[in-house]
DNA sequence: AGATCTATAGTCGATATCGACTAGACGAGA
DNA sequence: TCTCGTCTAGTCGATATCGACTATAGATCT
């Protein structure tokens, strides 16, 4: 990740998306990106932000435009985007939205080894998770038509959109794979429950009742 | 996440994972990972594989049965899951399942800062998404289909099928997200145009005006 | 008046992570 | 036989990234 984009953190980007508006000293930043809830699309850390922001000053794609200190509060600089800043702000942007990439996520890594665990526990794991996804996705759409009556219009909601119709197919898909589990029509059952031995003798009704183990 | 988990690369979860089944040295693990497609699921990098495997068995996780040395060859040191690590994997994995996580996708984070695109041109870019969507949705699809058909249970390509689930989500919403900017039916169509004045002569409200670009 | 809470505005040290590089073994072709 | 490419099996240095911590100002409670 380090080398195609010398600052390659999309945390750079919403910088730069920001510093394409006004200047804006760091703080400033993050409060502007909570108030618009950006965070919610981009992982914000003070720490980080720091650490990018002299990357980029270092790559000249912002530059320091003044230093203030008010009283003895701690410096702050505000900084401006350059033209290269700005150019590749754009450059960035054209290509997440054109381009594809695949993203590793920490469901995939747990589905990959999900016959580590007995079937039962894992069809009783992802009930649980399938209750969490309606929780959520419910949430996520009242916060969404919340949004849209107060007036803000959907051009400012995509990603959050996106985020939903993302979250609704997995809960779909979730729930079907849960029935195959539990119905035994999943192909692979004979394998799966022959990693467990020690669970063939118990009857169906009985594996995965509790939280036992 | 880097906190909760002492080791939380998902790479550490498909090491405890490999060794949960036998002992093994590294290269072994990334050779048996690639056999097995879980390279699609969890992001393989030798240099991390090194590192991430030095901190299990700083953990105490992991520890290493043996050290050979083959001719003139770099020693390979074959590793084992010790308690703690199997206890580790299956707690970590139980997690994985049950709970959702966040997750940032670059996707969202272009999404969020769309509007500092004209819209013709944000439309031009979801539109090669969407070719190029396709194709990997169908190419992921047969080779599930593949598999499928040479034998390989259902229970072995559930990682595969949910991310082609994801993507196929994606991208019935990207079509209709590129229909609606087109048709100008997207909520927020004027001050998106209003964001972009050197485009104005184009749009409805510059007509007859007769402006130079 | 003093104590406590919260918002402001960061710094710092420890790890994590990655791309680039190294280097021997071995088979195929020229 | 020489060389080229590929497989095996890693190492290394530079950044990236994060959680924990610091410190001041102003507001609120008591």
């Amino acid at each position: 990740m380090a080398s195609k984009r010398k600052v390659s953190n999309p945390l750079a980007l919403a910088v730069m998306a920001l510093l394409f508006e006004r200047p804006m000293h760091p703080y400033e930043m993050v409060s502007t990106m909570r108030e618009r809830g950006k965070h919610e699309s981009v992982r914000l850390r003070y720490s980080s932000l720091y650490s990018i922001v002299e990357a980029l000053e270092r790559e000249a794609l912002i530059l320091p435009l003044e230093t203030r200190r008010e009283g003895r509060r701690p410096e702050r600089t505000v900084y401006g985007l350059t033209e290269a800043g700005r150019a590749e702000f754009l450059g960035w942007l054209r290509e997440l939205l054109g381009e594809p990439v695949k993203e590793y996520t920490q469901f995939a890594a747990g589905l990959s080894f999900m016959p580590a665990l007995p079937p039962a526990e894992a069809a009783t794991l992802l009930e649980e998770r399938v209750r969490m996804l309606e929780e959520e996705v419910g949430g996520m759409r009242s916060r969404v038509e919340a949004a849209a009556e107060q007036g803000l219009p959907r051009l400012f909601l995509v990603e959050a959109e996106h985020e939903l119709v993302l979250r609704e197919a997995e809960l779909t898909w979730v729930r079907e794979l849960v029935r195959a589990i539990r119905d035994g029509t999943l192909g692979g059952m004979l394998e799966w429950r022959s990693f467990h031995p020690e669970l063939e003798a118990m009857d169906v009704e009985q594996q995965g009742k509790g939280g036992d183990v």
